[in-house]
DNA sequence: TGTTAGCACTCTCTTGTGTAGAGTGCTAAC
DNA sequence: GTTAGCACTCTACACAAGAGAGTGCTAACA
């Protein structure tokens, strides 16, 4: 299926401007407002033509006509070049970023944030926490005669810690020598890989101590289920009342009401793990209450491995060009802050 | 102002049928609806009556009456006796209590959520972090060459740790006499009260390692902040859509915007800081874009001191009653907790 | 053959009008 | 003091008419 390049400029002007103006384009207004040279009948024949051939639609007869979802596939795939952000775009990223970022969650929070201002659109990140980090070494921190701080320690750095009751008379050394022979045996083993049983035998040294090993049991295995928790920020969730498509109350509901469902939502940006640039537009989305609306995901990697998502959720008519720029900017920053970190 | 048991009646009646089909309530609905032996006439009379007093009010002429904020003021203070819970209610709360409670914060998230949940209307949870709790010891636990994880333990059990780039080829043991020192120095002290010069002369300690002192620095204050800040949790903004004085999106949306102000929802929860149990009504709020607004709040001590406040956030028309009761039960939920962590 | 002007047609959106329904206030009778 | 009756008011809803925007079709033109 060929177009010509009227009818393709056409097309690309139909889609432009109604992601501008979220409002039907006549041909008429495309007269007026861009230069081509010909008149609206005629566009108006070439129109008729991108309907036929199911680029266009009209919501009813008197109204211009609207992109449908095959013209947005068609725009992605093959009219637009995202090019790089506008100098202000940038500074006001950079600016963003600066702002406030102590920690890790931090980061991933103000990508949330930057994504959905940058877009107008809800914005999500999910993050792979590092499942290849594995255990280092484990210390009993003294607390008061009764109780000790647990802290396990990751080879990258990562740090976990529970307050476990210690048994009366234990003394400082003894339990420094517990947690020797713990690290020992668990050094270099990855934390989706520790089992319970493999403590087992160190019960023995415990003296049969029961609560103090199932309290380092507990310790081990939540850290380690903490490390493999994927986490979801999500950003601008109040941007759903700007898009026109959503001014009904009952849909921002139950669009509002998808979002919390964080199960649901890892399982969207989880299936389209394998590509890096991810475009799903209308229908193509599996899940249903989402079928007008865009999601365009990026998948980032570090060393080959997934560490993490970012999406942008909207309405079909989205701005694929700004978003896609955006990602990439923010794909960028994010490689180089983790390089360093784990430098 | 004395009201006759009649009038009362009919204005208790007013009041929880406009709370509970939040529509107007005319004589003749009162008559059929509730048996008083009057006719609808008499009731008009009376309802005629609570109008010059204030405590009704007509959105027009023909409409029937609805409570005015003097009204409800009068109903929860002296028509009320908030009474124990349903057991059905109770199980309930004890179930979602149970369903996800690892840390402390998941215990403030899910009092949030409950207490939506239960008074179909926002909740909010603010805790103070225990600014009284001091500083016990620091302490390096090695990572690499080049870098370790600091330790910071306060006395009650709390830990917060970052990772701190140490100079080349300093020992371990070097680093444990630093700690020692620092510890030495600041044991005892209140977080809110190590200030960045005390630890100056230490620099001297470090043979002038600016970075290494700096990054102490840091961490010091980093955790002490984040020992005073105080933590909002937020539980069913979702359910704004369900009230029918919130239909109109662009309020929800204005709603949605104060609710992301956490500054602003500090002050608003800091306020009434004093007494346990505190209802505003209306425009008895001072913050204006939520003055057709109640908040019901309560806040609660340990030993003497404030640690947090929850409150609910509605329309004016709220069912106080239970809502004042689900706190009540609240509270005594977290008191039971707080204790036990406490010993 | 492609392009254009003209015109009738269609559909939505807004505005105005009429009616049903709910509730009140007032008056006179009990 | 209470009640029935009645006129009055106001809203909500339905329906109709007109304006506006855009289309499709046809016939003329280059």
């Amino acid at each position: 299926m060929m177009l010509t390049d009227r009818k393709k400029k056409i097309l690309q002007i139909v889609i432009e401007d109604y992601i501008a103006t979220a409002e039907p384009v006549g041909s008429r207004t495309i007269a007026r407002k861009y230069d081509l040279g010909i008149s609206p009948a005629t566009i108006r024949n070439e129109m008729s033509d991108l309907e036929l051939l199911g680029f266009l639609e009209q919501p009813h007869t008197s109204a211009g006509r609207v992109p449908s979802a095959q013209a947005y596939r068609f725009y992605v795939d093959s009219m637009i070049s995202p090019g790089a952000l506008t100098d202000n775009d940038r500074a006001l990223i950079d600016g963003w970023y600066r702002e406030r970022v102590r920690s890790i969650d931090d980061i991933f929070q103000s990508t949330a944030k930057i994504l959905s201002r940058m877009s107008k659109n809800v914005s999500m990140v999910l993050t792979n926490r590092d499942s290849s980090s594995s255990f280092s070494y484990m210390r009993f921190l003294p607390l008061d005669r009764n109780r000790a701080i647990l802290c396990l320690i990751t080879d990258d750095g990562n740090i976990d810690n529970c307050v476990v009751d210690i048994p009366l008379g234990m003394k400082q050394d003894e339990m420094d020598y517990l947690a020797q022979r713990i690290s020992n045996k668990l050094h270099g083993m990855k934390l989706s890989n520790i089992k319970g049983n493999m403590l087992e035998e160190l019960y023995v040294d415990l003296s049969g101590d029961k609560m103090l090993f199932t309290s380092l049991l507990k310790a081990v295995q939540q850290m380690s289920a903490g490390q493999q928790e994927q986490k979801m920020f999500l950003g601008g969730t109040k941007q759903l009342f700007n898009q026109p498509e959503f001014r009904d109350a009952d849909r921002i509901k139950e669009l509002l009401g998808v979002l919390e469902e964080e199960k649901l939502l890892k399982d969207m940006l989880n299936a389209g793990e394998n590509s890096g640039l991810r475009i799903t537009i209308g229908s193509e989305n599996k899940f249903t209450s989402i079928q007008d609306c865009s999601m365009v995901q990026a998948t980032y990697r570090l060393n080959g491995q997934v560490v993490g998502t970012m999406a942008v959720l909207g309405p079909t008519r989205m701005e694929y060009c700004k978003v896609i720029s955006v990602m990439d900017y923010l794909h960028k920053y994010l490689q180089v802050v983790f390089d360093k970190a784990k430098t």
